[in-house]
DNA sequence: AGTACCGTGAAGCAACGCTACATCGAGGAG
DNA sequence: CTCCTCGATGTAGCGTTGCTTCACGGTACT
C-alpha cells in the first residue's frame, strides 16, 4: 500500500471516474487502474465495483479514502515541519497564475526571489481560479493566485488556506477625447455607452455586470475580450469605455484616462496554499516576498500619484 | 517521499546505526544508505550527519521521524479500518512462536484457522521475546507468542497491545522412581537435588533460579537444555529433576511423574499485535482461534486429570 | 601499524510503473 | 436493432527504481 495508490484512489473518488482522475493527475488511464488494482491485490480488499460503464468506490474503498486524506495531509505537515527546523529556503515550487496577476506580480515576484532565495526555483503555470484551487488541493500546485469578487465569492475547500495581498480597486477607463474630464465619476454617467469586457463567464466580467446593474442599468458590452492590455487598446482607440481594476493599469498606454469611480467596487487578489504546507520555509518565502512586491507597488503608484 | 523511505529512517532512528537498521528490515546497508540518500535528495534537506564512523540523524531527521511514527500507525489504521469494513478474513499473518508454545497452541491454531478461514494464510517465524516484540512494533511480524515472568516483566511499548492467554503454572517432574511420591510437594523438598534447566539468560531458566532462590536455596544447575522434550528424557533418565511449565508437559514422556508445587509460580502466555492491527479481521480471527484453542487445552486437560 | 567495522559508491539484475495500443462491455443515437 | 462512443482494463514494451554484490575510504580500537 504505497502513497501514490492512496493518492489515486483519492482523486478517483473526487472525480468519480477513472480517466478523469487520470487526466487530473497527469496519467493514463491505465495507469490508475493498474495501481488500484495493485492495490486490490496486496490488500486482498476490493477497493472499486465497475457498474455500468462507469466504476465506483466500494465500502471499504471508501473508508480508505476516508484515510487517505489525513495521511496525506500528515505526510506533507512532516515534511513541512522537517524543512522548517532545517529553516532553508531551497527546492522548487509550483505556482498558478491568473491572467490578469501574471504580468504585474508574477515578474516581480520572481526578479525579487532570484535575489533573495538563489535556490529556490519557481515553476508556474496559468490556471483558472477553480482548477487553480483543486490543483492546490490536489498537490499538482502549491502556491495559487486566485481572485475574490464580492459577487462570487472564492469557494472555501478543507485544508487550503489563504492569505490577502491586496485590494485591487476598478477604475473606469476612457478614451482622451472622451467628454469625462473629472477626476472621479459615477457609473450612471456612462450607463449608455458601449463597454468592453472580459468575457462574462469569467469572474472578472462578471465583476463589471454586476456593478452596471447596482448602479441600475445593464451595460451594452460591445466587445468581450479577455485581457487588459488589449481592453486598454481598443478604449484608447475609441470603441468604449472600461471597467478595469488596478492591477491592469500599472502601465497604461496612450489614449486612455483613467477615472475613479465614485462608489468603487473591487476585488481581492490572494493567495491559496494548502495549509499544511504554509510553514514550508520556501512557501514562507513565496508569501513574503509577494507582500513585499505588493507593498512596493502600492507605494510605487502612490509615488506616481503624488508626482 | 515515500512511505519505505519514512520506515527506513525510522528503523535507524531506532538502532543508531545504518547496519542494525538494514539487518532489522531484512534489507542491506547499501539499500538502506541509498534509500535515506534518495529522501535527501527528493527533499533537499539532510537528515543524517556522519559522526565517526558511525551516523546521527540531523534536526530535522528527528522531527521527521517524529512524524514518520505518527503516520506508519496511520497508515495501518487505515488498513485495518478499510478490512473491517470489508469484514473478509483473508490475507496473511506473519507471526512468531517462542519455543516452548510452538508444539502446543501453534499446531492446533493452524488446524483450527484452516478449518474456519482457509483463505487465511499464516507465517511462522521462531524469536525470542525481546526481538518479537520489536519485531512486531517494527511491522515485520503481526502476531507474536510471548511470555510475561513474575521476576521479568514484559517490556511494555508504544503502540502495541497484549492479551492474555492462560496462565501456564509450573510443575515438579522427577524421575518414575523418585523418593518422593506425594500428588504435590514443596521446592525445597528439592533443593539438594541436580537440576535441568533453559539457560539462565533466556527468562525460563532465569524464573527457575528466582523460584527456587525464593524458596531458600540456589539450585544446583546440572544441565542447560533448552527445550522441554529434551529436558523430560533427561529427567526420565535419571539425570536430575527439573520445573516444566504446564505447556511443556501435555504430552510427558514415560518415565517421569509430574508433581504439584505447594506455592506454584507461572508465567503469562501472551500474544502481542500493534494496536493499530488489532481490529483487522485477519487479526481478530488469530486472536479468538487462540483463545478457542487455548479453552480446548485447558478443558482436555481437566477432562484428563479427571480420568 | 594492524584490524575490525561502518557507511557509501558502482555495476548488475529483477521488479515496478508508466505509455501506447487493443479489447471488452455498456449506454445512447439513429 | 445497429452503429458508435466512451470508460475500464488487459498486454507488450521501455525506462526507472530498488535491491544485492562487491569494492573502497575512513574511523576507532588494540
Amino acid at each position: 500500500m504505497s502513497i501514490q495508490q492512496l493518492r489515486m484512489l483519492r482523486e478517483v473518488a473526487l472525480r468519480g471516474t477513472i480517466v478523469a482522475a487520470a487526466q487530473s493527475l497527469g496519467y493514463t488511464p491505465s495507469a490508475i487502474s493498474q495501481q488500484l488494482g495493485g492495490l486490490e491485490r496486496s490488500t486482498g480488499v476490493a477497493v472499486l465495483e465497475r457498474v455500468g460503464r462507469n466504476v465506483r468506490l466500494t465500502d471499504a474503498g471508501r473508508e480508505l479514502v476516508r484515510h487517505a486524506g489525513d495521511l496525506l495531509t500528515s505526510l506533507e505537515a512532516a515534511r513541512t515541519a522537517m524543512e522548517q527546523v532545517a529553516g532553508e529556503v531551497k527546492g522548487t515550487i509550483e505556482v498558478s497564475v491568473y491572467e490578469s496577476v501574471a504580468v504585474t506580480l508574477l515578474v516581480p515576484l520572481l526578479e525579487r526571489l532570484a535575489v533573495d532565495h538563489p535556490d529556490l526555483r519557481i515553476r508556474t503555470r496559468q490556471l483558472e481560479v477553480e482548477p487553480a484551487l483543486e490543483a492546490v488541493a490536489a498537490g499538482t500546485i502549491d502556491v495559487a493566485f486566485t481572485l475574490d469578487y464580492a459577487h462570487a465569492p472564492m469557494s472555501q475547500r478543507a485544508g487550503v488556506s489563504c492569505t490577502s495581498l491586496l485590494e485591487d480597486v476598478f477604475c473606469l477607463v476612457v478614451p482622451d477625447d472622451d467628454p469625462i474630464t473629472s477626476a472621479s465619476a459615477s457609473l450612471e454617467a456612462v450607463a449608455d455607452r458601449r463597454f468592453i469586457s472580459p468575457s462574462l463567464s469569467s469572474s472578472c466580467g462578471g465583476g463589471v455586470v454586476v456593478a452596471c446593474r447596482s448602479a441600475g442599468f445593464e451595460p451594452d458590452i460591445a466587445h468581450q475580450i479577455d485581457d487588459y492590455p488589449t481592453i486598454l487598446r481598443l478604449v484608447a482607440a475609441g470603441a468604449g469605455v472600461a471597467l478595469v481594476p488596478g492591477l491592469g493599469l500599472v502601465t497604461p498606454p496612450r489614449g486612455v484616462r483613467v477615472v475613479a469611480i465614485e462608489r468603487p467596487f473591487s476585488r481581492t487578489i490572494q493567495i491559496a496554499y494548502r495549509t499544511a504546507s504554509a510553514e514550508r520555509p520556501a512557501v514562507v518565502a513565496v508569501r513574503d516576498a509577494l507582500v513585499a512586491v505588493v507593498d512596493d507597488l502600492v507605494d510605487g503608484r502612490g509615488a506616481a500619484l503624488a508626482a
